[in-house]
DNA sequence: TTGGACTTTGCATTCGCAGTCATTTCCGTT
DNA sequence: AACGGAAATGACTGCGAATGCAAAGTCCAA
């Protein structure tokens, strides 16, 4: 009745009256047990509190039922949801989560290490990776999916969310309505997704003839409000349209605009974000970005790693989603 | 040169001419090997793509060197920081983040039947467990830290924040300002914090002679525009003092009052949060609340679980942090 | 009653590494 | 040159469960 720990296959099958394979077989389903012994045995683990132990299984079987997930910046308002999803997902699929979190780009070798030392079956990455690191996965035979971005000079599934797509739906929006100076605030040079969606704004900017000033931030709120003030001043307060890669950005310019210096938000400046992160969409900023289609993408992500476990072979796909347009009330569109 | 997967202790013993001892033995300093012995065996290591298979290190040593880290719901604005910090925390000490996050309380029973199968060194719990649930972690011999909250009626390792000093901090402040309408909007009735933050202020609030009005929400955004509405009803409009027991739903209630309801913030109403999680401190919101000192409680988590993987037998502890008072905007104190 | 076709069950082995114990090597001493 | 003690090394076993294989049991038809 007490559950102890280091109950093992071999004590169950003593009280059972069995042997350890028949303890074996009995927790694996569609083995060859009757149902009598199977239920003889069940009952027993029961009552001896026991549970298979994983570690043991995962060196005989070669699976140990763990995925690695590698973040890099855990905090940023967007990675808790991707995080929380991919992980009930993969539960439901019976993998259990190993979680990384960088602290620092460079700390990246060393979380491959020990993502190689527990033997996963596969890994979710949302870090930037050099092109030896991804073919050490290829090498090592770690079935592999980035999100929200792409392998760098080597095929690597992956699931994204269309930069292009979403840039468009915003800037062709302002420019129809009329806006003509405009500003961009980025990411970090070395981030995937910061420099899609600035190059994304920016030609599609080109297309319809216009040139914007640019400015990079670090995808945090201070970032916003401090390219705000850099771009008003480059434009001689003349910007009345900013385009910002990331909502935190969006959500700091939209409060440094209306509390710092003054503009009006909408009517005076446009700005958009983009991801659709929870506090986008309250009522203090109603914010005009593009949804990422979080559900549908970390299912994506799930589904192609699962398969990649299943059947190592597969070759390589891109999934790109469309974003969800959300005009919101802090950019004037259309 | 070319790292292989299924690279053994044997393999690497094979190239360096020495034998598989002696491949254990280099990896684990300390250990009698002779330097010229182990550079080679190093080498050799780096050569072949060698890492130690840690789930077979795992199984002999009966050390995992993972963490089990249970979270209820990771989407609350707050615990992204916390997880973060610790799994930074936990990885400089060799010790790797299994990661569970449940979708439903429900779900608990069924984790933790995954927590004993991967033979965890300990765990870190910010979700509700039973008496039951508490105590087969005892038996079991799995070191166990409480996060923001403690055992109920078993005595268990635990940092929490201060509820008591919080909330009479926020109380004193707005009863000297002369307020005399109070609402409180709780958490769930099963959540832990959410109940002693309600009843914190309840108390010091009836210290003070005054009764509030007291509704529950779900933690989230939504709940806090609703609460206020529930809450202005009961009051006939008189409310002028708003405790939340988190900033997520106190910045839904700023956002309500002040775009919806239409009451100025905080010169005809009050709100107040606690957590002081990041959007707290944004220009719009300037949130008057209390900020959980994350990196000291994560610091002690760690510090105390990883005492008790050493030594299992050192006592329960609760540690308890003083939150820190941010007088924001959105509330007129004292 | 016997044979054949399954179905159950147990034995023995294996996974990759740590650690015990016995053996060998090395080095300084006398 | 011989000896003693320490350092270095290797053979071997065991952690806990899975599984191939052979042995034993079951059931039905002839």
């Amino acid at each position: 009745m007490s559950e102890k720990a280091g109950v093992t296959s071999y004590d169950v099958a003593r009280r059972a009256g069995v042997s350890q394979s028949a303890v074996s077989r009995a927790f694996r389903k569609g083995a060859s047990v009757a149902p009598a012994t199977r239920a003889r045995i069940v009952e027993a683990a029961r009552a001896l509190g026991y549970e298979p132990n994983a570690i043991a299984q995962g060196l005989i079987t070669k699976r140990s039922n763990l995925v690695a997930i590698i973040i890099s910046n855990l905090t940023n308002l967007y990675y808790p949801e991707v995080l929380a999803e991919l992980t009930q997902r993969l539960s439901q699929h019976g993998v259990r989560v190993l979680l990384f979190s960088l602290a620092a780009e460079s700390d990246v070798e060393e979380v491959l290490g020990q993502v190689w030392r527990y033997r996963v079956d596969g890994a979710i990455v949302a870090a930037r990776l050099s092109t030896e690191q991804l073919v050490a996965f290829s090498n090592r035979g770690v079935p592999l999916v980035l999100y929200n971005r792409v392998g760098e000079g080597v095929p690597v599934a992956s699931v994204c969310c269309d930069s292009d797509l979403g840039e468009r739906a915003l800037v062709d929006g302002l420019v129809q309505a009329g806006h003509t100076c405009f500003g961009i605030i980025g990411g970090p040079a070395d981030s995937y997704v910061g420099e899609e969606r600035a190059n994304a704004a920016i030609n599609r900017l080109a297309y319809h003839g216009i040139k914007a000033e640019f400015v990079r931030g670090q995808f945090d709120y201070e970032s916003g409000g401090a390219g705000l003030k850099t771009l008003m001043e480059l434009t001689q307060g003349k910007l009345d349209a900013l385009i910002c890669v990331n909502d935190l950005m969006a959500i700091g310019a939209v409060d440094t605009a209306r509390n710092i210096i003054g503009k009006k938000v909408p009517s005076e400046l446009s700005i958009t974000g983009f991801d659709g992160v929870s506090p986008a969409t309250w009522e203090a900023y109603q914010l005009t970005t593009v949804r990422q289609p979080v559900r549908r993408m970390t299912q994506a992500a799930v589904a192609m790693l699962l398969e990649r476990i299943e059947s190592p072979d597969i070759s390589p796909e891109q999934r790109l989603f469309a974003g969800e347009l959300l005009s919101g009330r802090s950019a004037r569109l259309q």
